[in-house]
DNA sequence: AGCACGCCGACT
DNA sequence: GTCGGCGTGCTC
């Protein structure tokens, strides 16, 4: 038996298979995705499996894997292949497809240690004492620090030392230890009466079980608690044989099921009915169809999701439900759970590594048909899919921003058709792209376009800014949202308030000469963080403390400009004192459970404000919400990308969306500074559909998605002139290498990159827009593959299909 | 990514 | 002569 192999290293010279023979007593637990440890070059490195075949045709002496990291693929067959696609149509390297597509639990470490040979010998080649050598490893980072490396080469070659490498697993499985008792009532009694009369503790434990006798094993921890013994007195019994201990793996389990109310089946609205029918057709006829839900806020989505979910499991089908990250709120979570209980696995960012791993096994093992989740649960390894649901579809979060670049609706859409199951898109705000997709017929539009029971959407009232800040002593609150918030808490009901910070974030300005503290690694300036009173850039992990000083004048008068959820809560503290109010931005999530503790204790507070930014306009529902404000509607709006407006649209109308869904009616009011512009006049009327056309007109005169597909190609380096010199010749190369034509393929650039530096790196870009995918997709290939070969190192390309942002 | 190998200038 | 620098090419 031999396998193809990817290698643990990411570097283009080595993304390609390996092959590898495989001992005979390891044959027949080899599978597809497992991860095996092999030698390469002279270190041993961990690999995965990606082929299982008879015979190789390496001309050279294969060598055999050295060893198995599982006894059970933590990939299906289909993930390893989905693995190469994914690679190669992202211009990734194979091996991080695989790594992204895993718990990072399953991420290995190396090191590599000195194993001492002959210690007499190479204490006296070191000079040093023999004792100091005579542990059977060196740490090699010390052997280094003593000898130059030519010298360690020798000692290798005399044999007095050899170098091992080593990788480490990091998974571990959380073991409980379990008792019962080893002997009968009868026997015990027996025990008892021969003991010595001094153990008096070994004498209570030996009662409690006369007198309770245990039929089945019982944890340790409770046997200790019940007793009223301690786990040592426990385990001095099991040493004497009177229990039996045994350790039974469990699962750390991130969510207690037993929490969650069990939720029932709603009858669902004609409305609803409609939409359900049709994904529920071709969940039945197993059809690979893409739908598109545009229902509006409070329309019921969820329900149909789970009616559609709960229809594949009677199937005896498996499914996938993605939401955004920032929407895996207990909310979501808790309707899930508890209409199908521990079926469901739940992934996100908040799990620890260890819990994220034993969710990933109980979806391996087939005992949760159900994966809620971000963005990366794409990959679940659910065998015998039915169903893939992605809930705000439009939500940029599902494009993963950095190595691989993977859209988890691309993902999706090839799932779906390698399972021939139904992919359901919802969103109140669909994408221009896939609402466009739905109006060629490419995917099926369903839509609800009334809120159930019979609720209106919320009147939106448009405050121009422009008109008002001049009376007014707190310019983030015109009189009118003022007076509202006064009437709402009055009547003890609830306000969400929404800052706006999209594009928009607090600096450091000196009033004397005007200079703004800039990040000395970055192009850009860093961000004021009130929260732990720094200066941080959003771009390197560069931090500093703030300056008292000026640097360029040394003058004393640094301010920090912008609005922050802090100074406008500071400011609600002045205009309705002793109202709660509860802050959600980056700063008070941080830490894990938090955005659960504060909306919760939101939910709780008669009257309170919720202050936040982007995080509070999806997924809340709490009905004694009967007013939104936006305090800066238009922060958005003005930077240079052409999805500005559609980001504006889909945030102000998920936002507005969040009152009036219980027996309260509620009302939106939106400040802004531009009263005309187009997107508040939709957004107050509540019409996507208008939007819809309006955008897709300006798309079309701009040539931008979704009538063109673009692709981002980035050169960087720490070199400008080097960086700048690799991204003309690579344009050079689209053009003479290839055979599209200018008419085909736009190229915009080269082009300084919207922050020139990064971290160091100077960027450099070409913006590639065309309509047919396939003309373009082995010429990048292909030039990517030369780049690599003639650019060599200090500068590094990156490609980017369908990039979210263009700074 | 490492690491060997090989070529070259510099120095105990 | 040998040491250590770096460019080149390979890893089943």
């Amino acid at each position: 038996m031999v396998i193809e192999v990817i290698v643990d290293i990411p570097s283009a010279q080595v993304n390609r298979t390996f092959d590898y023979g495989v001992a005979e007593e390891d044959q027949a637990i080899i599978q597809l995705g497992m991860r095996v440890q092999v030698p390469f070059g002279n270190r041993t490195l961990l690999a995965f499996v990606v082929k299982i075949k008879e015979k190789s045709d390496y001309s050279g002496k294969l060598k055999e894997i050295t060893g198995l990291l599982d006894y059970q693929s933590y990939l299906s067959a289909e993930l390893v292949e989905l693995s190469e696609y994914l690679a190669n149509y992202l211009h990734a390297f194979r091996i991080t497809v695989l790594q992204a597509m895993l718990p990072s639990m399953l991420k290995v470490k190396y090191d590599s240690v000195v194993i001492v040979l002959d210690a007499v010998k190479l204490a006296a080649e070191l000079n040093v004492d023999p004792e100091k050598v005579t542990s059977d490893e060196l740490e090699r980072n010390w052997l280094e620090n003593q000898i130059s490396r030519n010298k360690i080469q020798r000692l290798i070659k005399e044999q007095l030392i050899e170098i091992e490498y080593r990788i480490y697993d990091q998974t571990t499985v959380r073991k409980v230890k379990y008792v019962s008792p080893s002997y009968s009532a009868e026997e015990l009694q027996r025990i008892l009466i021969e003991l010595d009369k001094r153990s008096h503790k070994q004498a209570q434990l030996l009662t409690y079980l006369i007198e309770q006798p245990l039929d089945h094993a019982i944890e340790l921890k409770t046997l200790a608690e019940l007793s009223n013994v301690s786990v040592a007195t426990i385990k001095n019994a099991i040493k004497k044989g009177w229990m039996t201990l045994e350790e039974k793996e469990e699962y750390r389990k991130p969510y207690q099921v037993s929490h969650f109310a069990q939720t029932e089946a709603q009858k669902l609205l004609p409305m609803q009915e409609e939409a359900f029918k049709e994904v529920l057709l071709a969940i039945q006829h197993e059809k690979s169809q893409t739908f598109l839900l545009e229902g509006v806020t409070g329309s019921g989505k969820t329900e149909v999701y789970l009616q559609l979910m709960e229809e594949t499991l009677k199937k005896g089908q498996t499914s996938i439900l993605l939401v955004p990250e920032i929407s895996l709120t207990p909310q979501m979570v808790q309707r899930v759970i508890g209409r199908f209980g521990q079926r469901v696995a739940v992934l996100h960012s908040g799990l620890s590594i260890s819990e994220k791993y034993d969710e990933w096994r109980r979806i391996i093992r087939g005992e949760a048909p159900i994966v809620v989740g971000a963005r990366s649960s794409i990959f679940a390894p659910l065998k015998n899919l039915g169903l893939i649901i992605i809930d705000e579809e439009h939500e940029t979060s599902y494009k993963q921003a950095d190595n691989p670049r993977y859209h988890a609706r691309d993902v999706a859409v090839w799932r779906s058709e390698h399972h021939s199951c139904p992919l359901v898109l919802g969103s109140a705000t669909p994408s221009l792209e896939s609402r466009a997709r739905a109006e060629v017929g490419h995917y099926q539009l369903l839509s609800m376009p009334e809120r159930i029971n019979q609720r209106p959407l919320p009147p939106v009232e448009i405050v121009d800014m422009t008109q008002t800040v001049v009376y007014q002593q707190h310019l983030e609150f015109s009189p009118l949202l003022e007076t509202k918030i006064r009437e709402k808490i009055a009547k003890k009901e609830q306000v969400v308030l929404l800052l706006n910070r999209r594009g928009y974030a607090s600096y450091l300005l000196c009033r004397s000469c005007g200079y703004v503290l800039q990040c000395p690694r970055c192009d850009i300036s860093l961000t004021y963080h009130k929260f732990d009173h720094q200066m941080k850039c959003h771009y390197c992990d560069y931090q500093c403390t703030v300056p008292l000083h000026c640097p360029q004048c040394d003058s004393q008068h640094m301010r920090s400009q912008g609005l922050g959820t802090q100074k406008v809560a500071e400011t609600i503290e002045e205009l309705f004192p002793g109202t709660p109010v509860i802050r959600m931005d980056n700063d008070t999530t941080k830490r894990k459970g938090s955005h659960a503790k504060l909306l919760k204790a939101f939910s709780e507070q008669e009257g309170a404000i919720l202050l936040g930014t982007q995080m509070i306009a999806k997924g809340l529902d709490y009905e004694k919400v009967t007013l939104v404000g936006v305090i800066n509607a238009d922060t958005g709006l003005n930077i240079p990308d052409f999805r500005a407006a559609e980001r504006s649209f889909q945030l102000l109308t998920q936002v507005a969306g969040r009152t009036g869904r219980g027996k309260y009616s509620g009302e939106v009011i939106i400040q802004t500074y531009n009263p005309d512009h187009y997107v508040m006049k939709l957004v107050q009327q509540h019409d996507y559909e208008q939007f819809f056309y309006y955008e897709m007109k300006r798309r079309h005169m701009g040539q931008y998605p979704p009538y063109y597909f673009t692709t981002l190609i980035r050169a960087s380096s720490k070199n400008r002139s080097k960086a700048q010199a690799a991204i003309y010749q690579i344009k050079q190369k689209l053009f003479q290498t290839s055979q599209i034509s200018e008419e085909e393929v736009l190229i915009l650039g080269p082009s300084v990159a919207g922050i020139e530096r990064i971290n160091d790196y100077y960027q450099f870009q070409l913006m590639l827009k065309y309509k047919n995918r396939q003309v373009i997709q082995s010429d990048l290939n292909q030039i990517l593959q030369e780049a690599q070969e003639t650019l060599k190192e200090g500068i590094f390309i990156q490609i980017d299909h369908e990039p979210q942002y263009f700074i």
